[in-house]
DNA sequence: CCTGCATGTTGGCCTGACCAACGTTGACTA
DNA sequence: TAGTCAACGTTGGTCAGGCCAACATGCAGG
């Protein structure tokens, strides 16, 4: 049996980066992502998801919290604000400033969003049971935690 | 203390999912790799590592243990040959296929990229101990393992 | 006042993952 | 034997993500 050796693989030095690893799941979820939802909707998301938990917040704070370039901040609100799902006007208290909230049309986006979001990491996880599912989930965010922009 | 929160946190809804944790977790290794290494090492060290592993190996088998596309394992060889890393010569059992071989200057690379390697990942795993790395290592495998081809 | 810094915008670059098409070659079958 | 089908390697292209550079605006400091 496993005549072909089904194996096929990838060598060992390879197997035992966690670097490697993390970018291969990476790519897993974002490809179980793509068959759900349009292009986009990840970044869409996190945004979403940081004003539906923050408040209105300006594009930077948006950018800082979700660890995006203000560059990349301003096209995903560019597609949001376009859809409505998302408010953008001047602060006054600081001209410089946009501050973004979240429509009625966004906070149902999200939810939707979420949804799939569930399932994605449904199959992602889908050959952990739940105690190595919570483990797996707290060392990745140790390992994000100590990386920190190190407050000093 | 903390006095203006440093937190600064990215969204529970970001922060529960282990696909955006994995997703970060990733870019992470990357930009650690760009500070050591030059452009195009990651794919280099992955095949150069599969060839050592394997001996000789078609260029279709590269891509299937790896991952990556045919298209763009012949762009990474391109660039291996182009360096005298690696031999590509026409099979002639069976002309279709390229032999792929690693030369000396090949393996003396790929033990550099190695070095560079074994050091970003202890950055990368700085916070956490040698259990807790290995752990992680191992919920990932077993993560990626389950996603594999499925041999029927 | 003026220097410096933060903000948002535009435009661009590069990598990685992917898809489509093509010509070549081998294998399998009618 | 001929014809069909599948695999291989190549070229060329798309798309999202992460990044850098430059600019104009506005704030806050000396």
């Amino acid at each position: 049996m496993t005549d072909t050796d089904d194996a096929l693989q990838p060598p060992a030095r390879l197997r035992g980066l966690v670097s490697w690893q993390a970018s291969k799941a990476s790519t897993l979820g974002a490809r179980l992502t793509a068959r759900r939802l349009p292009l986009g909707a990840r970044a869409d998301f996190a945004v979403l998801a940081a004003l539906e938990e923050y408040g209105a917040l300006s594009q930077a704070d948006i950018g800082r919290r979700l660890g995006l370039d203000r560059n990349d901040v301003s096209g995903v609100l560019n597609r949001l604000e376009g859809r409505h799902q998302v408010d953008r006007q001047a602060d006054p208290a600081n001209r410089r400033r946009n501050v973004v909230t979240l429509t009625a049309a966004g906070r149902q986006h999200l939810e939707e969003l979420q949804q799939h979001t569930d399932a994605v990491q449904d199959e992602l996880l889908a050959g952990l049971d739940a105690a190595e599912r919570q483990q797996l989930h707290s060392l990745l965010a140790k390992l994000l935690d100590s990386h920190k922009p190190q407050p000093a």
